[in-house]
DNA sequence: GTCCATCGAGAGAGCGCTCTCTCACTCGTC
DNA sequence: GACGAGTGAGAGAGCGCTCTCTCGATGGAC
């Protein structure tokens, strides 16, 4: 039941191990004859290159780690964001010829063992996303000399290759739809506020509500549904008057739409709601809801390309994608 | 710039290679200050050991591949299942010490590369879900001898340990209730029919009504919001009297009280609408959504153990978990 | 004091592959 | 016909670790 070797392939073949191996990694130099009977017997013996005596020799492993920061308790659990990223950033590294090692930090001591499997040498790379603020792992990650970029842009204190959305320009597009709609009180709510995300969201509503002289109105939620109707709530309650409100995403808005229902305010007429995004939930919302598209899938497809170009040694250059609001009834 | 070997730490703590690597595999039979004197040189040297080296002398990776069947335009794209049991399986793999390998299948190739990469060996065993009917990949990787669990009953033609929960058992629950609140007129959206949880709760569904004598009314879906909204529409046209829907997930359930919204129909007055899962979305919608809870976390950690059991030899039985019916408003 | 059992350290042979280096051989050229 | 260049196959030395086997040292028993 043992798999046959690269010497049992040569055996078979009557030839050397290199010839195998070099008919086995495509080289050119392999007279056609070699390279037939090679072929034969590697796929009469079924072989396949063991994986493990491959990167022992070469020193690489064809596989990539995609860290995703989720603390107990986080927003992992049931967030779309997630499923697109991780699918999409598969399907592109896949597609690629890499493997893909999911590890979920957050968990106590998860950051110790995040270094240890990149200083084992198990992966040629990785990516990092969802990164919260004080993370200490893109540091670490770069001080080993892993290749490594992070999918949303770090903070300042590292400097990695990095692809993100206009964060700032997309609320900005979305608070001034609202001031457009002719909306006076305009409250916000904000992702963590240890997340860039957030805080550069958060930013954009601030400047352009800055601008009209007006004062803005904000709480802090968690990038998830609950604490989107709690933020809701505690908003309604200081300040009761409101008529429009920026979810920094739809996960938040969604909360605060069932906020909103359940105040009895109706949605656009006494509030109106714009979201960030644009996950499929957003259009099967009562009603459904405007928002910020965001490029989720082109951002996590240029992720993954940005760290192939420099796995291959390319330039790999920061990309900042383009949103653009979407308008449907909610606001 | 490179790491440091075993050879090095052997050099530095005055000691045989065999001794350090019996301090790091923490082997019993090392006298103290031996140990002592490994440990100070591995942690100076900032030693770990390589991975690759290791798993070609033990032939184990401690790596597992989570199989994902994914088809393109597949249900993965906004699936909270798939973060829920990505993310529960992860966490649980990692607290075991074991790597994880994501997989995405269904894409053209992918079937091979998923049997080239367990034959050289680079994961200790497989956990499959979200697999579809005709999938030959179950039966392909037991084939291989790579120990493999499945998340969800496989088909009959595989006899692979997994876990499930209980489908048949669900929708019964569901339509039980539909029938004790004096509906009359039942349809189902069911999910894509080569999946096993689609047809058992479509065989739940059908086994419940046939006992009142009762036709079924059914439309198929795809386990998303889309589909839930076609088939909904589709359902009324084919039967405008119809006063409940038992939707065989909650994204379809959701696609459905669009549908039923924008044809003006009340839920629950006129039309009852039950789904299945209890995804976080289901209390957030207009009315929150009664729905047959899944215990979806609870079924990934049982998949995770269950493979975990398997690798140590253990004997490995197959579990199925009940599910319960959570009232809200739709119904 | 001698012998045997026991314990722990070291030597060394792999694990399966890659890759450089060497060498045999063919072909073209003068 | 001899020589040089060029082509392609084989030999063999690693890659870094584990693990068995051997052997020296120690302690206890008589």
């Amino acid at each position: 039941m043992k798999r046959p070797t690269l010497e049992a392939v040569a055996a078979r073949a009557g030839v050397s191990r290199s010839s195998v191996s070099r008919v086995v990694n495509g080289q050119a130099t392999v007279a056609p004859e070699i390279r037939d009977v090679v072929m034969r017997a590697v796929t009469e013996l079924g072989y396949v290159p063991n994986g493990a005596a491959r990167s022992l020799a070469t020193r690489r492993t064809n596989a990539i780690a995609v860290i995703v920061s989720d603390p107990p308790g986080g927003v992992v659990a049931d967030d779309p964001m997630f499923s697109a990223v991780v699918r999409t950033v598969s399907r592109e590294l896949e597609a690629a010829g890499k493997r893909v090692t999911l590890i979920l930090t957050g968990s106590p001591g998860s950051h110790l063992r995040v270094e240890e499997q990149l200083a084992a040498g198990h992966v040629d790379g990785a990516m990092l996303m969802s990164m919260h603020g004080a993370d200490p792992l893109p540091a670490a990650v770069e001080r080993m000399g892993v290749p490594v970029v992070t999918h949303g842009r770090p903070t300042m204190s590292v400097d990695l290759p990095y692809v993100d959305n206009d964060n700032v320009g997309g609320a900005t597009l979305a608070v001034r739809y609202l001031l457009d709609q002719g909306r006076r009180r305009i409250a916000t709510i904000t992702g963590p506020l240890d997340m860039i995300a957030a805080q550069d969201r958060l930013a954009g509503y601030r400047e352009t509500l800055r601008d009209t002289g007006r004062r803005s109105i904000a709480a802090v939620g968690e990038f998830n549904r609950l604490s989107g109707a709690v933020c809701m709530r505690q908003l309604l309650d200081d300040d009761p008057a409101l008529d429009a409100v920026f979810a920094a995403n739809d996960l938040m808005a969604i909360g605060a739409l069932r906020a909103l229902r359940e105040a009895g305010r109706r949605v656009p007429d006494d509030v109106a709601v714009v979201g960030f995004d644009d996950i499929e939930a957003a259009s099967y919302t009562a009603p459904p809801l405007t928002t910020v598209h965001s490029p989720m899938s082109d951002q996590a497809r240029a992720t993954a390309r940005l760290l192939l170009c420099l796995l291959e040694g390319e330039p790999a250059d920061s990309v900042i994608m383009p949103n653009e609001l979407v308008v449907r009834e909610s606001a």
